[in-house]
RNA sequence: CGCGGGGUAGAGCAGUCAGGCAGCUCGUCGGGCUCAUAACCCGAAGGUCGUUGGUUCAAAUCCAGCCCCCGCAACCA
């Protein structure tokens, strides 16, 4: 290989491994698969890795409910993901998973080579801790000084801990974000990092667990397990084989320092400060650029397995297909705002630009060459003016592409290589080429035509190879050439006159009938999950099945419960609250003040005169400030619709439910 | 006054940093065409750019206030 070949080094962040990735996970490796495609055809010599983060309490939890061990759970699933990214295509040079040997190896000297320096401290977490439950808690976490789970007293408590001293670093990490201004992207992200963080002053970072097991562990203290932060965020550079003791790979002295890690805006905190400054501990160049791209979300609200709307790569890819699925997620996204996504705007998108425009635009074309010439294609350079603009049009999207991609313009790209064959659609009627067929003395017209045609969608297809490779590959098969390398895109007339098209055009994206494919998807995944159907949106006929059962209890427990019979007499809005009403029950006799997080589902006019189902002994609590003397009952559905439970008749106020 | 994002045509979005004719795709309506997957091409309707005020020759864009929506955080007793 040449020696002076530029490179690119390319990460996504690595999937969490406690289940399955949906379609907003899979967004950022075909994202990241999309760009790294174009750096590869601008001549790049590139590397692309993407990876699983596998360990942490979570995970520990997730497999013993399955009865497994954790590394046969996270097998399963990194196996899942990687099936998944497989299927979208992506072309990643190393699935890194951080229970990897290589990776742990050298996570524990980076951990030991920090400790030793003295970067990282021994100390002691401290807070409030609830034994029963095993947890610490932060003083605003506590309800009247009691544990927010079980209720019980807390005592201040301390645990032995593992920091990392992130403040001794932090102005120099200031100061190359000033001096960086690309360095985080978007760059209204970065304002947030500086402000939010930076500014105000960092905290030590606690780098160490106990309370579990499921992780790598401290070489030389083996209670403690390393936290995810240095874990996870150093397969940056593990997944190139560096070595803290100098001995690193060849592939890292090669490729080091990336030039963009991708990831979710929501995990830019520590990509930006963590992950920086960790490098700057170790003494090695910090990456070129981060970009925090925005969310991909689920189309008509919350996302619910029961409305059949949460979306999976390979159930869309099942419907639509790879491309198809490519081709929306790419396109669909905004630069910095989120995206959305549900199954009627994948219908709408594949049948107006695949189907109609590209599709259409390309069977129409080598149909004509059949019907005409036999599928030969030859160049008579019998020109018109109106070959000028198409020309010009199709010889400028090669530059434009290029322009919004180094920008990561991905969606704008893709706009553009579509405005191509928008221009083709144009030329066809402009040029009229069944009329030409008509007339004899207009056959070199009508050849010259077919092929300034044919050409143009032989460029259109090369450019979309880093978007959509299967179809950019059925393209330029179906049409008989070559992929053109990026550099001779703007040169028109390179297709081979006289060569020949296929005979028999195939259909490369069907028109999807809405209502047809909406019968499919509920048939397929409407019903199937573990959460039942909730089609028939107002009276649910339907059932909830997945609620987590509490262990069974006695009847004296029950009796302990009272519930009675309690009328609304008066409901406000808790100021500072978006999701709590402040209702006066009368019970009886007494009055007791009850707060409820139904804002979102009852008005406080509507509550004042119903009648409602109350839990009277429940120990008094403050919520958002303002007590709560007991809990008025309710029923949920799962997609956490709230429904007041009620007397079936009239009963009187305090009348005791048992 | 918790942090942040957003409000532009029926839908989805660009445009805002750097003020200069309000744009793109879809949908709707009208027309054209018949090579093609009921597709393609042309045209039209449709906007108080959330709101009020300010700066300016000029504001979607800059400034200030207010309203609403969405995440996160805190409480969903």
């Amino acid at each position: 290989m040449k020696e002076n070949k530029k490179t690119y080094y390319l990460t996504t962040a690595i999937a969490y491994t406690s289940g399955k990735p949906h379609i907003g996970n899979t967004y950022e490796a075909v994202l990241a698969d999309s760009i790294v495609r174009f750096k590869r055809m601008q001549g790049y010599d590139v590397r692309f890795q993407t990876g699983t983060d596998e360990h942490g309490q979570k995970i520990e939890l997730k497999a013993k409910e399955d009865g497994i061990s954790p590394k046969e759970f996270v097998d399963n699933v990194a196996g899942q993901i990687k099936n998944i990214w497989d299927l979208m295509n992506t072309s990643y040079d190393r699935f890194i998973r951080t229970t990897d040997e290589d990776h742990e190896k050298q996570v524990q000297k980076i951990f030991k080579k920090l400790y030793e320096q003295g970067d990282i401290y021994k100390g002691e977490y401290q807070g409030m801790y609830c034994t029963p439950c095993e947890s610490f808690f932060t003083p605003s976490q506590l309800i009247d000084g009691k544990c927010p789970d079980c209720g019980r007293k807390c005592e201040e408590a301390k645990e032995e801990a593992y920091f990392f001293k992130l403040s001794k670093y932090a102005d120099r990490l200031i100061e190359h974000i000033n001096n960086h201004p690309e360095f985080i992207q978007p760059e209204s992200r970065k304002n947030e990092m500086m402000n939010n963080f930076l500014i105000p002053g960092l905290q030590d970072l606690c780098v160490s667990r106990t309370s579990f097991k499921w992780g790598i562990p401290v070489t030389f203290d083996d209670k403690h397990v390393i936290y995810v932060w240095i874990d996870a965020l150093s397969n940056y550079i593990t997944g190139l084989g560096y070595d803290v003791d100098g001995d690193s790979d060849e592939l890292y002295n090669k490729y080091w320092p990336a030039d963009l890690h991708l990831i979710g805006k929501d995990i830019l905190r520590f990509h930006t400060i963590y992950w920086p400054i960790m490098l700057m501990a170790l003494d090695i160049p910090l990456p070129k650029q981060i970009f925090g791209h925005p969310w991909l979300l689920q189309g008509d609200g919350k996302m619910s397995k029961s409305k059949g709307n949460v979306l999976y790569a390979d159930d869309l890819v099942n419907i639509f297909g790879v491309d198809a699925v490519r081709f929306f997620v790419l396109h669909e996204m905004p630069f910095d705002n989120d995206g959305v996504i549900s199954w009627e705007l994948v219908i709408e998108r594949v049948n107006s630009e695949l189907a109609n425009t590209l599709g259409n635009l390309v069977n129409r074309t080598i149909s004509m060459s059949n019907k005409y010439f036999d599928g030969i294609v030859s160049n008579e350079a019998v020109e018109e003016e109106t070959d000028k603009d198409l020309k010009d049009v199709v010889t400028s999207v090669a530059g434009k592409v290029a322009e919004k991609m180094e920008k990561l313009r991905v969606a704008d790209a893709i706009t553009e290589i579509f405005n191509l064959f928008r221009r083709c659609n144009k030329y066809i009627d402009e040029t009229m080429p069944w009329v030409l067929a008509k007339e004899e003395d207009k056959k070199d017209r009508l050849k010259t035509v077919l092929y300034n045609l044919i050409e143009s969608i032989s460029i259109g297809a090369s450019l979309l190879e880093p978007f959509m490779p299967e179809t950019s590959e059925k393209i330029l098969n179906q049409i008989n050439a070559a992929k053109r390398p990026l550099e001779s895109m703007g040169e028109f007339g390179l297709y081979k006159s006289g060569s020949k098209v296929t005979d028999s055009p195939e259909i490369l994206f069907a028109r999807l009938n809405a209502d047809d494919v909406m019968k499919e998807v509920l048939e397929k995944f409407g019903a199937d999950e573990d959460t039942a159907s909730k089609e028939e949106e107002t009276k649910s006929t339907d059932v909830i099945d997945n609620i987590p059962a509490k262990p069974e209890i006695a009847f004296d427990d029950f009796m302990k419960m009272q519930f009675q019979v309690g009328e609304v007499i008066e409901c406000k809005e808790v100021p500072k609250s978006k999701k709590l009403l402040c209702s006066q029950v009368k019970i009886g006799n007494s009055v007791k003040q009850i707060v409820s997080g139904i804002r979102k589902y009852y008005t406080p006019e509507e509550m004042v005169g119903k009648k409602v189902m109350v839990l009277v002994n429940l120990k008094p609590a403050k919520l958002a400030g303002v007590l709560s003397e007991g809990m008025l009952l309710c029923a949920e559905d799962a997609d956490g619709n709230v429904a007041l439970v009620v007397p079936e008749k009239d009963m009187p106020s305090g009348a005791e439910i048992c």
